[in-house]
RNA sequence: GUGCCUGUAGCUCAGUUGGAUAGAGCGACGGCCUCCGGAGCCGUAGGUCGGAGGUUCGAAUCCUCUCAGGCACGCCA
């Protein structure tokens, strides 16, 4: 569909320009409410009207009158106040866009992308906080991907921050506990996050204990005594943790980036040499900032008012270490961390940074475009980031800095309940509660998979008995991937999730099975195509490099159906463009789940196996073949399996 | 207080950057298995798009005001 545009708005402008005055920007398609009003539109005659105060449907009825032949277009019209509805040449359009599968239209625009996501604290199990984060940041890779760019996955660890020193100081003062003694612990993550809502609890009843909190905060970030080997020790153990939680949704990292490596590497001091010579930070004099070094906010961020990056202390706070790690990115630094490997997961590498120089000939960074996928609450100080860059001049990387924002997935009432918790004092009149690791109030990821892994092996069970146990298991894996995937893809980043246990592990309608089961019945049509007639997946990919198929053999009804269908699949394409412009990917799923609807009753109501007539069965055949291929695809850029059967 | 976000069917949400009669799912009600898998299909009911002005051929969408809710604004991360 997008170069069928093309063409169109080419041929457009040649026929047009010289009587009107339009450009390439004024002609915009747009896809009518219904069948009736053709398959593509144009709302140029009113724009025009409008400039020239002159009756919609008289511009519309003289355009028309020039447009006699348009390439693949069998009829126009005008129609409503002004439009010109477009009817394009069907069976040309079915079989262009057959010869088409598997010859992508989209090209990438940068020389290399860098999409940050993830990003939890280890120092507990991750929740469904963080799995919205996940599912978003892996679907833009995915989809960047398929537009052909150059990405880089980093999963930024805080493996020296304030919360894996709460744990540390959990383990040495509450628990009394070693190293020696991690290993014996099961189920690591899980343990963490009661020690981690226990600590942070005592450590708000006992203000005494704050010296010994600071000491180790201290230590650990200067790499000295045991409490640092005890905060790598479990960093790593919690990490390894996170990386099997997220590779259940199959989302996967190429670099974890770690802030041990950056203070030890001493990048915030390369970035405060660089902020100072180019005056993007100063001290402060006097004010309540006397003896910070602060930078300025514009106008846009926040009016006149300066931003603390290093206290009268010396130390640097976070957006100091932030604006540092978005330099690297960019490979503005001129420093480099060292990696090793960390993990593999699909034969890939994971790697890990290190501040201990090594001959490992890798490289990450250096990228022309960055996403930082973060939920909303950070916008202020993403802001503030992208400043940074600014005050040193680097306005094309301020610019190719991207916040991926998204409202947070909160509990409501009822599953807070469900979970054991009592409403907090204050809170009971609200209509949901936000996660919090500090309180240990939230749904764990893996509890959360777990429940919908027993709910579909208990469906597949149902449907398919007497399945060896492993693939059952591996089936119900499968779905359990599918549904969550959905359903975090489903809603506008700006909507808060108030997660509902029963809407999650919901199964039908607008969700991940559904359209999993729509595949996996197309798959099983074709499967039955090969068995019962030998029409291997070759031969079709033969037939439609050189389709001989004629809509007109059906009868009017079907090839509506049919028609609706090709013409949705054409739009994949910009589907995907959109969704990666607008970072809105419930376009995606929206669109997924359209197509699947329009295949689902379209095979209902027409057989393929049971048709006698060879060339209304060669129609269905290769429309349907051509809606598998794209919904596998759209399914595939989500991150949903489709099972072999379900 | 300032900034950002949200308000659409009983519930949960879409709405392609201003287009044609505002759409899905769930729930409710009524149908559909001689036929490629019923996690499915078909149908019915359900709306003053928070409210009031404005912009124009045309507004859920843009502007102003207003009501309600949320988030952010630290020498925490």
């Amino acid at each position: 569909m997008i170069r069928l545009k093309e063409d169109l708005r080419k041929a457009l402008l040649e026929k047009l320009e010289k009587t009107y005055d339009v450009s390439a920007g004024d002609v915009d398609f747009l896809y009518p409410p219904q069948p009736k009003f053709g398959d593509i539109a144009l709302s140029l005659p009113m724009q025009l009207a409008k400039k020239r105060r002159a009756n919609p449907r008289e511009v519309a009825g003289q355009i028309l009158a020039r447009l006699e032949v348009l390439p693949g277009v069998e009829r126009l019209e005008v129609a409503g106040a002004g439009f010109i509805n477009i009817f394009l040449d069907k069976t040309a359009f079915f079989r262009a866009r057959l010869a088409a599968l598997g010859r992508p239209a989209l090209v990438p625009e940068e020389r290399k992308i860098v999409v940050e996501h993830t990003n939890i604290n280890p120092n507990k199990a991750a929740h469904i906080g963080h799995l919205r984060n996940a599912c978003l940041g892996d679907t833009l890779v995915r989809c960047l991907r398929a537009k052909g760019e150059t990405v880089e996955v980093q999963n930024y660890i805080d493996d020296t921050g304030v919360q894996v020193v709460d744990v540390v100081f959990g383990l040495m003062e509450l628990e009394s506990k070693t190293r020696n003694d991690l290993g014996k612990i099961e189920k690591f993550d899980y343990y963490c996050w009661d020690l981690y809502a226990r600590t942070a609890a005592y450590l708000d009843a006992h203000p005494e204990a704050q010296p010994r909190k600071a000491e180790i905060l201290r230590r650990i970030e200067s790499g000295e005594g045991p409490e640092a080997a005890l905060a790598h020790d479990i960093s790593r153990r919690i990490l390894r943790a996170h990386l099997e939680t997220m590779s259940r949704i199959d989302a996967s990292y190429d670099v974890l980036p770690c802030e041990s490596s950056i203070l030890g590497l001493k990048f915030w001091e390369r970035a405060f040499e660089l902020l100072k010579d180019k005056g993007g930070i100063e001290r402060a004099e006097d004010g309540p900032n006397a003896g910070c070094w602060v930078m300025r906010l514009p106008e846009d961020i926040d009016k006149d008012r300066e931003k603390v990056i290093v206290r009268s202390d010396g130390t640097v706070t976070y957006v100091g270490k932030d604006i540092a790690y978005q330099l690297w990115k960019f490979g503005l630094l001129e420093r480099d961390f060292s990696y090793e490997p960390f993990a593999e997961k699909k034969g890939r590498t994971i790697w890990i940074t290190t501040s201990v120089p090594n001959d490992r000939a890798v490289s990450f960074g250096r990228a022309s475009k960055v996403y930082n996928v973060i939920d909303v609450r950070q916008s202020y100080l993403q802001k503030i980031v992208y400043q940074g860059l600014r005050a040193l001049h680097f306005e094309a990387q301020a610019a190719k800095s991207l916040h991926f924002s998204y409202e947070m997935v909160a509990l409501s009432p009822r599953s807070l309940g469900h979970l054991g918790f009592e409403p907090a004092k204050g809170e009971t009149g609200k209509s949901f509660v936000e996660v919090s690791g500090r309180k240990g109030l939230g749904v764990k990821a893996d509890d959360l998979l777990d429940l919908l892994e027993r709910k579909a092996s208990a469906e597949v069970e149902k449907r398919h008995p007497g399945l060896p146990p492993e693939t059952r298991h591996r089936i119900a894996a499968e779905i359990a991937r599918g549904a969550l995937r959905y359903y975090m893809l489903k809603f506008a980043r700006n909507s808060l999730i108030i997660f509902d246990v029963d809407e999650a592990l919901s199964f039908e309608g607008e969700t991940g099975p559904y359209l999993m089961y729509t595949a996996v019945r197309l798959n099983s049509i074709f499967r039955k195509l090969e068995e019962r007639e030998g029409v291997a997946s070759a031969d079709l990919v033969r037939r439609a490099a050189d389709p001989a198929v004629d809509l007109g053999v059906l009868k009017a009804g079907e090839k509506a159906a049919l028609w609706e269908i090709i013409v949705a699949a054409a739009q994949f394409e910009e589907e995907i463009v959109h969704s990666i412009a607008s970072l809105e990917f419930s376009h995606l799923a929206k669109f997924a789940f359209t197509l699947s609807q329009k295949v689902n009753a379209y095979y209902h109501k027409h057989t393929v196996l049971g048709e006698a007539d060879p060339a209304v069965k060669n129609v269905r055949t290769m429309g349907l073949h051509l809606a598998r291929a794209v919904l596998t695809e759209a399914l595939d850029l989500m991150g949903i399996p489709v099972p072999e059967k379900m």
